[in-house]
DNA sequence: CACAAACATTGACGAGCGTCGATGTTTTGG
DNA sequence: CCAAAACATCGACGCTCGTCAATGTTTGTG
């Protein structure tokens, strides 16, 4: 579920500010949630924050579970979690798991919710 | 918790982007968790935007159980995390109870969301 | 091939959340 | 003062979520 695809996007043709702003939909209320809910979390914010102060832009498991004092499985459930939301994006390396930030999702998503 | 206070204001004199960016704190991830939750709901984020659609930009729990199709007591409870957490504001008139957005509320929120 | 390292997956547990019916509270109208 | 209307609160239920220990899987190494 990429962020890109949450929403279709809005009528560029609406130039002027509408008098009274359309109601969102049931559906995409549903599917805007669900991307809220994977970054509503205070260890996956600051994955997500670690991940883009890491060197180059992508952490491996072994740079994250450290500092976040959680246990490794806990982490890669929650590098999973922000992977399916199409907020991380993952590559395998070896024995490694590199992390990286999805260029412009979060900017998306707060795109999104500021025009709800 | 009004998102105003969510995070302190960052440093202005940061001109230039640094090369590795600072990491959130544990104690701002979890504030801004705690309020990105109370956005990460379908009723909820529908509530926001039945609000800021309705006429005035305000509307009472009357205008806005019927179409969510959820029981009074239900919206009552979602637009009191909202209204804790700072994106609505409630003002009673007589029987009735006014919501609206607080100005900017969602913006900032989602400000905070694309710079974590 | 055997072993170790890096992750992913599974299963389980406790805590928190969304929802509702029932009930309490406040205000208006007669 | 009493009845009705509009909300808020309470208590309870099922479900989801965050977390961990244990285990499985894949890759590199000797």
């Amino acid at each position: 579920m990429p962020v890109a695809e949450l929403l279709p996007l809005r009528d560029l043709a609406a130039c002027c500010a509408p008098i009274t702003r359309e109601v969102i939909s049931e559906l995409d209320a549903g599917r805007l949630a669900r991307t809220l809910k994977a970054v509503a979390d205070p260890a996956r914010l600051r994955l997500i924050s670690m991940v883009a102060a890491h060197e180059d832009g992508e952490a491996c498991v072994c740079d994250l579970t450290e500092p976040l004092e959680l246990s490794q499985p806990t982490v890669s459930h929650h590098l999973k979690v922000l992977v399916e939301s199409g907020i991380l994006s993952r590559s395998k390396r070896g024995t490694w798991a590199y992390y990286t930030i999805v260029p412009g999702s979060l900017d998306s998503l707060a795109g999104l919710l500021a025009t709800v």
